[in-house]
DNA sequence: AAGTTGCGCGCG
DNA sequence: AAAGCGCGCGCAACTT
């Protein structure tokens, strides 16, 4: 049967959209290029990876006619013996490895994690072009002729030369617009939006209203409409593509390219929407970070904390911190190392209150300033610091060293040490997520696809966004109470697959909605 | 003219 | 309020 069936092959990304495009979808594979990445990195001996491994540009959406360039270069595809050996390589590092039943599942993710890359992208976000203007015309006024600002930013531009006595300011200058601001008399050395907000200035709020629609222009006007969403046909909306770039972060989180997808704000979010009788099914897990940290340093005291939903509020029921607020705030400083204002009081709390969970990410933070190496919960090793740290390490390190050396040498080993303290976190939370995701890929494979005209694909409940602890599925409406559920089972089977028998929960927030901005709790 | 850098801000 | 981690992107300013 074909689910038995995994396809090895150098790169999903550049061959998977062709499949799609042809109506093919595969239950599994072996992406040598995202595995290589993985096992090199895991390897103590240097494997580079072979040319034919490395990242292809993303696939044109439509094929682009074969030009003359396209016979003047070499056929860079590998023999199948080349895929063969690279293959046998790559088992032999799993099974040589510390832990090659970890591994292994994290090459599975990883490998799933790309097909679903690809099939997002080839389904689209279904995106309604009349309800984003709506929005861009009632925030911004109508749309301008090309290289003039829409009415409203006018206005408030004008405002805001006329409060700074500057009439040729052009507030998109960050450099004049300081000197601008300065000048009235602010005593600010940025013109970021947190500096400002300090500030009883009157120009203050007709700029950041003016920050604030000038943003949404350029990330999200109608240049990025035009540019990024395709037009519907048929009473189906429109879709927004972009693409996925699995492992595209060094902790093995997704990144994406183009579109800006992991940043549509919440302002544009009701232009995301199911087709007519369909629904979206948008699933967000609570707190996965400290989760995966409870998980990985199996304390069982924080597992108890978030038993019932929302850990935050179970450490103040447990009694180690009195609000909320301040349980989110010291746990976020454990994770990423923070050290500032509350974080000094609120640390030595949750270390008393979990020795295990702390001791975990403050040892990984000691190796990352000694210049060494951690790995997540499944085997993602973090990449080593360059030869310029050891450098500034080296130079600190010799008798005679100066000072402002030595300042800039403990910097940089507390920001590497940082970074390996929030890898292992971050990282498993990633893997938590991407086994989440493919474990519900897998079930919505499995239900019965329901009658429909749309197209290969398009009959069936289909992941269409992905946002590191968030998903969406676009089901018809029929379907979303047993989407809901798959979701809800495919976390819980998730959290067993990481973490055995330990008793960690993911708990999910679930909204079946018809827009994407009516899942806002 | 084209590439790079820094700022600022959107998201988790 | 940001802070402490991880990103992408647009703009202006600067470099080549």
């Amino acid at each position: 049967m074909a689910g038995e069936i995994r396809w090895v092959w150098p790169d999903t990304a550049s061959v998977y959209p062709r499949l799609l495009a042809a109506g093919v979808r595969l239950e599994r594979c072996h992406d040598l290029r995202l595995c290589h990445a993985i096992l090199a990195l895991a390897s103590p001996a240097p494997w580079s990876a072979p040319p034919w491994l490395s990242r292809a540009a993303p696939e044109p959406l439509v094929p682009a006619a074969p030009t003359l360039l396209d016979d003047l270069t070499p056929d860079s595809s590998p023999s199948l013996a080349d895929v063969v050996a690279e293959h046998q390589q790559q088992l032999a590092a799993v099974a040589a490895s510390a832990d090659p039943g970890r591994l292994r599942l994290l090459l599975a993710a990883e490998s799933a994690g790309a097909l679903i890359a690809a099939e997002m992208r080839h389904d689209g976000l279904p995106w309604d072009r009349a309800r984003h203007e709506v929005i861009l015309t009632a925030e911004l006024g109508p749309r301008p002729p090309q290289d003039r600002r829409p009415e409203r930013l006018e206005q408030l531009a004008a405002q805001v030369r006329e409060l700074l006595h500057s009439p040729d300011l052009n507030p998109d200058s960050q450099v004049s617009l300081l000197k601008a601001l300065r000048n009235a008399g602010l005593n600010i050395t940025s013109t970021a939006k947190w500096e400002l907000t300090r500030q009883s200035h009157p120009v203050v709020a007709p700029l950041l209203d003016y920050k604030r629609l000038a943003r949404l222009l350029s990330a999200n006007g109608w240049h990025w409409l035009d540019k990024w969403v395709d037009p519907g046909e048929g009473g189906r909306q429109g879709r927004f593509r972009t693409d996925y770039v699995p492992g595209g972060v060094v902790t093995g989180r997704w990144a994406t390219s183009g579109g800006g997808a992991m940043q549509i704000p919440r302002t544009v979010r009701g232009a995301v929407v199911a087709d007519p009788g369909w629904r979206l099914v948008v699933a967000d897990a609570a707190q996965v970070e400290p989760r995966a940290l409870a998980g990985m340093a199996a304390d069982l005291a924080l597992a108890t904390a978030g038993q019932d939903g929302d850990l935050y509020a179970g450490l103040v029921t447990s009694g180690v911190v009195d609000t909320r607020e301040r349980a989110k705030v010291g746990m976020l400083s454990a994770l990423y190392g923070g050290t500032s204002g509350e974080a000094g009081v609120l640390l030595p709390q949750l270390r008393r209150a979990y020795p295990r969970a702390t001791g975990l990410v403050d040892h990984a933070a000691g190796v990352g300033e000694r210049g060494g190496t951690v790995r997540t919960w499944l085997g993602r090793t973090s990449p080593p610091p360059g030869s310029g740290w050891h450098a500034v390490q080296g130079r600190a390190g010799e008798s005679d060293a100066a000072a402002p050396d030595e300042r800039m040498a403990r910097s940089q080993a507390r920001n590497r040490g940082r970074f390996t303290r929030n890898f292992v976190v971050q990282g498993t939370a990633a893997e938590w997520a991407l086994c989440w995701m493919a474990e519900t890929r897998r079930r919505l494979r499995a239900l019965d696809p329901v009658e429909h005209d749309d197209g290969p694909g398009q009959g069936h409940p289909h992941l269409v966004f992905f946002l590191h602890d968030e998903v969406v599925v676009h089901t018809p409406e029929g379907l979303a109470a047993e989407v809901a559920d798959i979701l809800r089972e495919s976390a819980e089977s998730a959290g067993r697959l990481l973490f055995g028998g330990f008793p960690i929960t993911f708990p999910l927030h679930v909204a079946t909605v018809t827009s994407y901005d009516q899942a806002d709790k």
